[in-house]
DNA sequence: AATCGCCTCAACCGCTATACC
DNA sequence: CGGTATAGCGGTTGAGGCGAT
């Protein structure tokens, strides 16, 4: 018996794996991840899955470049906890572990190179700088923990957020269709990072795609993957 | 116009922590 | 209480974009 098993894909996601990942997750949850990449018929693992949500498909994130605010937030933070990504992401609503992690480090670089090139103290040009902020951080530093978690003005200015701030994204396109006309409240609340700004179900273009009689059925969680999704569309976006 | 080098960011990997049975 | 499954975290890599030469 030849079973023709097919391999886990890797790699950029296409457009139709994210509103499918998208659909799942709105239908199940955002958990057992391993199930849902099943479920789904993602030929994706439940970890790659996750990655995906919640760096590029939850609801609430921001993209586009870091405010002056943020920036200034993710070095003070970074100050006081180090390498905690995720620690300091959750001050910075709608910014991501990665996204944060990825921003330091092209920042640091720059600064080392900075410093490498002018090791004189004098020269400290740049409007922020680690140094700046590490030895007497008066603005963030003073701040109490509780008012970092979500009371502070600092917080709350980069959440009203400018829409500059926010690129026109595909992905909001995606969920303009997914925005639901009930307001059931998806997410499960637990974690005080995003306020998604749209509580969505399942949209009905989606279910274009993703109608149960099309491809799967809700209460057997058996998958038939062959919906009509062609194979190796690679959207370029 | 072509090439090169740098920068950014999405995605993967390996490890650890936590939950569940 | 121990084992297993699942989720989460931090580090790293690689592709693509873009400006400089």
């Amino acid at each position: 018996m030849v079973t023709v098993r097919e391999e886990t894909r890797k790699g950029p996601w296409t457009e139709q794996e994210d509103m499918q990942l998208v659909c799942t997750v709105r239908l199940f949850g955002e958990r057992r991840w391993d199930f849902i990449a099943k479920v789904s018929g993602l030929n994706r693992t439940g970890k790659s899955c996750r990655l995906r949500w919640v760096n590029y498909l939850h609801p609430g994130l921001k993209r586009g470049r870091m405010t002056p605010h943020e920036e200034r937030l993710i070095l003070e933070l970074h100050a006081r906890w180090g390498n905690r990504w995720s620690r300091i992401a959750r001050k910075l609503p709608g910014r991501t572990d990665n996204e944060i992690k990825n921003y330091w480090r092209t920042h640091m670089r720059k600064k080392a190179q900075e410093r490498k090139r002018n090791m004189s103290p004098s020269s400290s040009s740049s409007s922020v700088t680690y140094q700046s902020i590490q030895p007497q951080t008066p603005s963030i530093m003073g701040i109490g923990e509780q008012e970092l978690h979500g009371g502070s003005s600092c917080i709350t200015s980069i959440l009203k957020g400018t829409p500059a701030d926010m690129d026109g994204y595909l992905m909001d396109q995606i969920w303009m269709e997914i925005e639901a006309p009930s307001g059931v409240n998806f997410h499960d609340g637990k974690d005080n990072s995003y306020s998604s700004p749209s509580g969505p179900l399942l949209p009905s273009p989606m279910w274009g795609y993703y109608s149960p009689e099309a491809g799967w059925k809700m209460d057997e969680i058996k998958m038939a993957p062959q919906v009509s999704y062609s194979k190796g569309i690679g959207p370029s976006y």
